[in-house]
DNA sequence: TCTGTACCTAGAGTTAGCTCTAAGTATTAT
DNA sequence: ATAATACTTAGAGCTAACTCTAGGTACAGA
């Protein structure tokens, strides 16, 4: 089975626009053109763009998922250097989750506080209620620092 | 007390160029400047730009953090349309939370398959694993996309 | 043959958030 | 007094990842 890029704009979402961008930047080596210049995509084709949104929804840049297309084209003998980009996307997204974590108990005190204010028609009535005093201090170091 | 922009930047982090870009978005309407145009920050702009950081890493864009900020200064009126922006941040974190776990899910996944294929020297060998195929049907819809 | 739609390339434009440069003024230490 | 350092402004430049434009080709149906 072959696709137009029409065809593929409706399957992924992408727009014409971007698939031909991905590809000038080297994302889809393997895309086929016909005499007139037209692009046929492959089934495996698909699949590169289902690997490709996973990496990008990672994190990963564009530039770094062409070097891992290039190490995959490049057979076993860089199978450790696609191990480590694994290695590290997994450490950073651990941290990248562990960083939501922190800013979601801000956002979500702030979201108590202003749901008290505006129940009580005042900023700082809510703030110097006792609950959100010990709210605050179990939540932040410099506590002070979150009245904005 | 007050702060020479030297002083900020040390207890910041951020550079001084930021400092003056964030006062250009109107993000430090407060910050005072000396006869000779030299800008002097209290505590009160120290602990703006606390609140500023971490609005800025729950994902706002500068000209969001600008109307929160604009907002604050009109006082209790605006009270609901504060709600609303941190009830909508704590539902795009939570979205953004529930998308890192399906991507960490992924990766994980990769990272211990390619553990494997490191181990035997050949990738082909570790995908067809029978471990590997049970892993990957249990974790993806379309399992042959990760092939990649 | 005409009309419309889908496709092509090269290259310019956009956006956010900085980041840096140039040219000048002010302050501080010796 | 002088040298080094810190500060000022206006505005240009940068990066990533698109996004769009202009001008043209290809082909299908009435």
């Amino acid at each position: 089975m072959s696709y137009s890029i029409g065809e593929v704009v409706k399957k992924t979402g992408l727009s014409a626009h971007t698939l031909r961008y991905y590809e000038k930047e080297g994302l889809l080596p393997f895309v086929k053109k016909n005499a007139s210049g037209v692009r046929a995509y492959s089934d495996e084709d698909l699949r590169w763009l289902t690997m490709i949104e996973c990496l990008k929804d990672s994190g990963l840049q564009i530039k770094e998922i062409r070097q891992y297309i290039e190490w995959f084209n490049e057979g076993d003998s860089t199978l450790p250097q696609r191990l480590s980009l694994f290695e590290n996307r997994r450490k950073i997204l651990e941290k990248e989750m562990a960083r939501l974590t922190v800013v979601m108990n801000k956002i979500r005190y702030k979201e108590l506080l202003y749901r008290e204010a505006v129940r009580v028609g005042n900023l700082d009535v809510a703030t110097n209620e006792r609950r959100f005093q010990h709210l605050k201090k179990k939540l932040f170091e410099s506590p002070d620092d979150f009245d904005k």
